[in-house]
DNA sequence: CTTGACCTTAAAGTTCACTTTAAGGTTATG
DNA sequence: CATAACCTTAAAGTGAACTTTAAGGTCAAG
């Protein structure tokens, strides 16, 4: 079995060493095998377990978050617990869509109706936000 | 005409007024006028600014924009400024709800695949994060 | 004339997710 | 055996947008 130093985890797995070992102050990596000279050791898996933690990350899940789903993972726990984190993240996930989309529409109105030419005085941008925020 | 203490000032607006200091430390709003005790005294018009910002800030500008749109509108400026800054915000939110989109659906998929039961061995939402993130 | 609710400042604390710094020890290469 | 590229720790810094704290001064009511 390969294991890695600190540095070859990070470029396998595109995380900074130092952010792994923030991970691991935040118990979200277990704390892995030392050399005798105290260098971390890791197992092939825990590239794996960054990965995760990466793409959790890119769908929206705090880091909080991400140490529930691993350990409910480590313990092997119950489904339930882990849909019940993934529900709440689509939630709110929906909320901010609903939120960003009427943004967007009013804006996007608003940026039609503003010719971008003459002075300030007028400009249905800063009415826009002045009247409908 | 009439005019407020900042406490007033943040009764009528909603914006606490330890924020309103903080607003004028970060020349979002001009350096009121003081009394002989040297409390802040503010014009009736402060109400609409703070609203402005209330505002701007619920369609996801960032201060340093604000204090821009703010400053292009006490030199009243060039409305060409304006617009290129609500169009790159337009921008920013359109891509926001894209990538939203995109995890709405897999995230919601995915729900919809996970039981809510067992073990969290071959959970699916965990699967998903580890493999579609 | 005292109590309490206001106001003042500067500076430090908050949250999140790291990154940077300081001050070293270790290992691989020439 | 020197030098560079690794590794170690603890602590402080980052940025955004405030909030809280400390240590007071002022004003209105009773």
């Amino acid at each position: 079995m390969k294991t890695f130093n600190i540095g070859e985890l990070s470029a396998q797995s595109g995380v900074a060493s130092h952010a792994i070992r923030f991970y691991e102050r935040e118990n979200l990596m277990p704390e892995p095998a030392r050399t005798q000279s105290n260098y971390r050791r890791y197992p092939e898996d825990a590239i794996a377990r960054l990965q995760f933690i990466i793409h959790a990350k890119q769908w929206g899940f705090t880091l909080d978050e991400i140490r529930e789903l691993l350990m409910l993972q480590d313990a092997n726990g119950d489904r339930a617990e882990a849909k019940r984190i993934a529900t709440k993240q689509l939630e709110k996930i929906r909320h901010q869509i609903q939120s960003l989309s009427r943004i967007e529409a009013v804006l996007s109105e608003t940026l039609e109706e503003c010719s971008g030419e003459g002075p300030m005085d007028g400009c249905p941008i800063v009415e826009a936000i002045a009247q409908k925020g």
